[in-house]
DNA sequence: GCTCTTGATCTACCATACAAGTCCATACTA
DNA sequence: TAGTATGGACTTGTATGGTAGATCAAGAGC
């Protein structure tokens, strides 16, 4: 056999599952389907050139995460979103990071912290260009990356999980230049906490960020309320 | 027409799905499928009489809650017991309930209230008699509640998908008459520190009653190394 | 003896076909 | 006109066949 033109291809082929699944739950949080929306597993699948069944299992996580709700023999639909629901968010993802910052306190992997420098210089800069996406980028990385350094990946997964619908909520908020420096600053008050192994402030920190993130909510409640349930 | 023998039936017919998700689920806890067993779909599907459709979309669910890993083109295993998880499950389930508990303390709902004290009176008396299910349904119960009390069910069922891999642990520590009545006067400190409206009390009769639960986990890890990893 | 290839045999994954429930417009009836 | 069947066009749910990838053991070649 003479020279392979293809290498043996170790990369892993993402599934049709996980590639309808991952955009999916995007262009719901991106607002390309509209709290509301119905959605038919047969439609998703011929948009996506894979039969039903992949689609059907991405809706079945989906659902799980709280994205769409499956009314069986009856259809699928994108969960409108719910103030009641929305609190329960907050709640839940303040108090699991807020129990990783007060972990991060007492012990955090100095390589880890190492690179939160980097990812909050770059998004410094991000804020001062307006760049939305690397800004978002960045954020998700500050987050996880706190996880990381106190060794909490699963509980990260989680705050993922609840962090999707706050991320909805924000693609109705425009976010302006100057909110985008307070989000900077309130990440380097949770690191300056952590490094001075302060677990009050951190918390605090924590918390002032994450209640930052849907000052807007009430707004955007009253211009589009039928996103809204 | 003359007197329709079956009613409109209104009774949903639960789906094959959820049956089979919920026998696995609860097979798993029961460690009647142990820690690396190997599930293979065609196997179950034939055992439980259904088609491997079903059982693949049960074992996505249950993948997505960490009981069982998806090795594509390999093979599915029930998911060996790591310390590493464990503690990350406590620090989720710790979060979730004290954050629950705080805000009953603000104010909770009356009439679940009341509910409680029938709860933890089967409870009681359970536990004299040692009846071991009635215990457990009846802490479930309990945890449930408090969380509707607060209106947090979608917390709720977080707790639920972290709690199965404690309930797991625990069906390898058997437990005396001790520390059901341990278990009971625990849940009365809990309910007592929300009706004096002390966040404080309460916080902390809630930690220790999650950290009790998994007293006996160092002893198991040393009697059944094989089901950790 | 050791490495590499080959093929049998597992697995999860995907596509397709069929079944069953829901909704709605239409037509029929009183 | 109001009310009620009824059929068809949806929907999700289930069953089954086939495919590609992974593993492992036996055997060929060095």
């Amino acid at each position: 056999m003479q020279a392979p033109l293809a290498a043996p291809i170790p990369i892993r082929m993402p599934s049709a599952t996980r590639v309808v699944t991952e955009e999916l739950r995007q262009a719901i949080v991106r607002l390309e389907f509209p709290p509301g929306t119905r959605l038919s597993e047969g439609e998703i699948a011929s948009r996506y050139n894979v039969s039903r069944q992949p689609v059907r299992e991405a809706l079945i996580s989906l659902s799980r995460i709280g994205l769409v709700q499956v009314l069986p023999q009856r259809g699928t639909l994108v969960t409108r979103i719910s103030t009641r629901h929305m609190k329960q968010v907050i709640i839940a993802r303040e108090a699991l990071e807020t129990a990783v910052v007060a972990r991060a306190c007492e012990r955090f992997d100095p390589m880890i912290r190492a690179s939160i420098d980097s990812i909050l210089e770059t998004q410094a800069r991000a804020a001062a260009e307006g760049d939305h996406l690397t800004i978002t980028a960045a954020d998700t990385q500050f987050h996880g990356a706190l996880a990381s350094g106190v060794d909490c990946d699963m509980i990260w997964q989680m705050v993922l999980d609840v962090k999707v619908h706050m991320d909805r909520v924000r693609h109705l908020t425009l976010q302006d230049r100057e909110s985008m420096r307070v989000l900077v600053q309130q990440h380097r008050a949770i690191v300056a906490a952590i490094d001075a192994r302060d677990p009050e402030r951190a918390d605090r920190a924590m918390r002032t960020h994450l209640v930052e993130i849907l000052r807007d909510l009430p707004r955007v409640l009253a211009e589009r309320s039928d996103y809204f349930e």
